[in-house]
DNA sequence: CTATCAGTTCGACATCCATCAAACTATTTT
DNA sequence: AAAATAGTTTGATGGATGTCGAACTGATAG
């Protein structure tokens, strides 16, 4: 059944998006998203600095968005980056509809 | 500061639709809509028999659905019906553009 | 090469969550 | 009124989750 496991990735999406750090982080991902000119964009450290949990909550958080699919991580450098899987954010839109 | 209740409220609605069976339940009421001539649309009953859990877990679940504002139940004569609350949807509609 | 900075892994702990059985309430049918 | 149906409440339980501190890895800067 292919319905249930449509089913099974979208709960877990919602499922990262239901605790509210996770929900700043991805918030801030998906409005200023990476330029490599500008050097603007998310940086892993930047939530660490930011947020009122730990370096290991937040690594623990992000990793969680990466498993549900709502973004991807590269190292630019020095830093990690985020960057928003805007197919995981398709599917979530076209099932609200 | 309004925006912080808003992220409350939308996790809370994210939280509601990450567990699988809520999420059947509310794709369900989304696309069954109660229809009074016709006698269609969802009942709370229907859940109990068709899901895997038990009535209890149904309840509770309902219960949960109402709580994050997706949706809202009436007695209907012997039943218990369910409706989609449309303002809630459009929220995390928009949330996701 | 050593120190520092960015990030991860691990282990522990307290809290939350999904589920059930049992007992209950309320409405409807007979 | 008694029996049946629809649904809720309560209490218990096993498992998942969020957070932290400590120790670790890997890249960069001095």
């Amino acid at each position: 059944m292919v319905k249930a496991r449509q089913d099974e990735r979208l709960s877990r999406a919602f499922k990262a998006l239901s605790n509210p750090t996770r929900l700043r982080i991805y918030q801030q991902i998906k409005n200023k998203p990476a330029n490599e000119l500008t050097d603007t964009g998310c940086k892993l450290v930047d939530f660490i600095n930011s947020l009122k949990v730990g370096a290991p909550t937040v690594s623990h958080h992000i990793k969680e968005l990466v498993n549900a699919g709502l973004i991807r991580v590269e190292r630019k450098g020095k830093f990690m980056t985020c960057y928003l899987e805007e197919e995981m954010r398709e599917e979530l839109r076209r099932f609200l509809e």
